[in-house]
DNA sequence: TTGTTCAAGTTATAGGCTATTACATTCGCG
DNA sequence: CGCGAATGTAATAGCCTATAACTTGAACAA
């Protein structure tokens, strides 16, 4: 029953939108594997075209894999707006918090490819993955709920950001299960987050002080 | 002038210590490149053996991945402890948190190998790589120098430990260059220390008071 | 010392994947 | 209608993993 991506009608010589059903396909595949299960031939089977014809969308694999990471960003950036929209006595920024723990775990393959590796550091400055990667970084700024950006704030994000990624990376190493699941991954998470909160509350007031003392 | 690592000698039918050479050769492979520099013919090549020889000692190339990540692990765990041994005003946990960035960093490929990849979650419990990595979260507990160790330490452990790999794992992304560098990978570990030691010390101060008075 | 056994290495080969080259088809626009 | 660019195909080179069947020599027993 997997939802067939777009497949080539029979009987005709062009696919309509090889280039958009490779990504989604290649996505869905890496959902388990991650990169090592991207294949440009199989896919190309799977879609019912000719092994080389992907090549006709992207240079070389790296570049297939680029796309797919950054159509996966947006994807992540959705389902974290998603979560911080909807009403709920927990802070935006326990929602998206809890929301990057989902997905990290859930579409473990997905996040691998996104975060481990070396695919998004190799991206250049106005690419559109790295324009996908500050967005998601930006929804993080966002979740802080403080009044302006400066550098106080990204701190905080950056901090939060990181922490969230340490966890789903232990918890796919089964560092939570066992004897040493004295904690959950969940409560580690509400940790980093309450930890952030004070951290930035604490950050706000100094520098407010600074500002009455400085006029 | 790269350390040649036991190049078969030649006019000799055995190398002699094949296992441990191609462990080695992988390691330095996957120093730049990652999982995907590892190759097993080039392996072979490299050291003077015929193409299918390794597959006399790893039934294919996961299980040689699985050893290399196994003895990578090894040397994380002998960095740290010499981290933590160097006399220094900055406590344990510090020196950890700094050697553990740094090894992330400086040695990318192979610090992907042990965090990004499914392999270290495919390991069953009693194998050589389970337990190298269970010795290295061993010192992580060791480093915060509580006297004993419960659930509440260990937690914290898990904390810092999924904190730091946070942080490489950004540093990699590339998010604390360009303008978002408000702060540096160093300063933001050391946050995440001081924060570690403050809840260490808070929580210990809390058990010790539940036990007066339960006394 | 000699003979046997078995771990470790070899050659040959099958099959999968990426990527390129040269050729075919069709879409869209003047 | 007709032509060019975009998109797809067939054929092929080259790299890699992995297996099968054969060879070598080291270690051990008689």
């Amino acid at each position: 029953m997997r939802s067939q991506v777009a497949r080539k009608p029979e009987n005709t010589y062009h696919h309509g939108d090889l280039r958009d059903a490779l990504i989604k396909a290649a996505l869905r595949e890496a959902e388990q594997g991650g990169t090592e299960a991207i294949s440009i031939k199989a896919l190309a089977k799977q879609l019912g075209v000719s092994q080389p014809a992907p090549y006709r969308h992207f240079a070389d694999r790296e570049a297939l894999l680029a796309a797919v990471t950054a159509e996966a960003f947006r994807q992540l950036s959705a389902l974290l707006r998603a979560a911080m929209a909807k009403p709920s006595k927990r802070s935006k920024l326990s929602l998206l918090a809890q929301a990057t723990l989902d997905f990290g775990l859930r579409r473990n393959g997905i996040y691998r490819l996104m975060f481990a590796s070396r695919t998004v550091s190799c991206a250049a400055k106005g690419s559109e993955l790295h324009d996908a990667t500050r967005e998601t970084f930006a929804l993080v700024i966002e979740a802080l709920e403080a009044p302006a950006v400066d550098y106080l704030r990204e701190r905080q994000a950056l901090k939060i950001w990181a922490a969230l990624h340490g966890v789903v990376m232990l918890a796919e190493q089964g560092l939570f299960t066992g004897e040493a699941a004295h904690a959950t991954r969940e409560d580690l998470v509400e940790d980093f987050v309450s930890e952030t909160k004070a951290a930035l509350a604490a950050a706000i007031k100094g520098a407010r002080r600074r500002n009455k003392a400085g006029a």
